[in-house]
DNA sequence: CGCGCGTTTGACGAACCTCAACACCAGTGG
DNA sequence: CCACTGGTGTTGAGGTTCGTCAAACGCGCG
């Protein structure tokens, strides 16, 4: 969501209130679609979450549920962590995914939220949220719509299949994502681990290094450091659904 | 949620509309929560979606989505199908359990809905549930919560771990499930088949009748047709979380 | 009774994990 | 400027888990 505290001079705009204006992130929210006029009064209540570093937390597992988050520019990680200490990635967060809404029902989040690089995000607090969706149907409607949206991804995720499919699935998801927020271009930047995809797709991490190289023999990418940059979209597209 | 057509002789209560009364599931949603009285309205706009045979279907995808779902009495599971035509089971819903709202966010539904066994459920139609939530703030909160309560399984499915593992899980997860609405006792009936079983934790039908071996053979259950008999909880819930 | 389907059990092979060594930076301090 | 160092990523060899193939079994049903 669009709402940054206006870290440069704020230059008055006609769609979003004060606090909005010289957000360099703007152009992301809109394209998420909090942008829209129904919507202004989400941008009231965001409050700024900072700038965070890599590795950085947004909220802990067994901290009260006050607020759900969206970035606004990097990316943050979900991750669970079972009584064994293990850790696992739920999801990667892109610019405009509102993120935390899980907690709602235990009141609790059991999960945490990490930024991946430097990260820059606004937070929702809950109480705020809830009085605005009780008077405006239109965020009521729209947090029910983010809630879908992220059963949908989940759907996605739950994906079966070979490693080869998982990983390249995945890299196609995350740049038909991107795209959405109007990032179009090769480059896919990869700020998380290699330990960290290889969590989130069920693989070693050494599984996740052989696929790509595999996939850069193959002529489907060009792995760069900090990310990869997709040649051939269409084959990944293939490979990640089994070629048909 | 306990709105049944009134199929036998209605006899009208001080808690729920004529149209519940004589609903013989009532009781397990009340143990669902829809019982209570802030959600009583709930209960007016529900419409019974008639006795479904195993296999059946409660809706199917690429249909529009105009109602959610939920069991009165058997189970049903949700089907993904990718565009290879092979199926992923997402999940299996016990009575009380709403499903369906995934759907919300792309006005259409891409998973079937499957009755297993003979399933009665009752749906509840989107337009009516809207103009509900819209005046009443609780039937709103009522909404976020089952979504996130949804959210919050499907972080469970995402776990990891060997196949023992997620088998145990599973068991000990359906037990906990029926626990919730009331039905107590060891008998833990499974009317889904194996192969669904399997494709829902990721393992072939085979591994799912070797590991329910393995169990019966260490006097963690004892396979009954039609289900298992749980003999030894806490033993399954250590193979589940890999013994600590 | 015999047929058909779902389940069970066994043998084998492959996909992927584990272990281990190495290469590659980025940051740090001399 | 360079060497050092720790972390991350890459590459290779061997093992284990689990999937695949195949066959027998049991149960329900016509």
């Amino acid at each position: 969501m669009s709402v940054a505290h206006a870290i440069e001079t704020p230059s008055p705009g006609p769609l979003h209130p004060a606090r909005c204006n010289g957000c360099a992130h703007l152009p992301a929210c809109q394209a998420a679609g909090y942008g829209r006029s129904e919507l202004r009064g989400l941008q009231c209540i965001a409050e700024p979450a900072g700038l965070l570093r890599d590795g950085e937390y947004l909220y802990r597992p067994l901290t009260p549920f006050h607020a759900v988050y969206a970035v606004q520019a990097g990316m943050a990680k979900s991750v669970a962590v079972d009584r064994a200490g293990r850790e696992r990635v739920l999801a990667f967060h892109l610019p405009g995914e509102l993120f935390g809404l899980d907690a709602l029902w235990l009141g609790q989040h059991d999960n945490a939220a990490v930024a991946l690089g430097r990260t820059q995000c606004c937070r929702f607090p809950y109480a705020a949220l809830r009085e605005l969706a009780s008077r405006q149907v239109e965020v009521q409607t729209h947090l029910l719509y983010a809630m879908s949206r992220q059963l949908h991804r989940q759907h996605l995720d739950a994906a079966d299949g070979s490693a080869e499919q998982r990983m390249a699935a995945f890299l196609v998801d995350l740049h038909a994502r991107r795209e959405a927020l109007g990032c179009s271009g090769a480059a896919l930047p990869l700020p998380m681990s290699r330990a960290d995809i290889g969590n989130h797709l069920r693989l070693a991490t050494e599984t996740v290094s052989r696929l790509l190289a595999r996939f850069r023999d193959a002529g489907l990418l060009r792995v760069t450091r900090s990310g990869v940059e997709l040649l051939d979209m269409d084959g990944l597209r293939h490979v990640g659904w089994g070629e048909p």
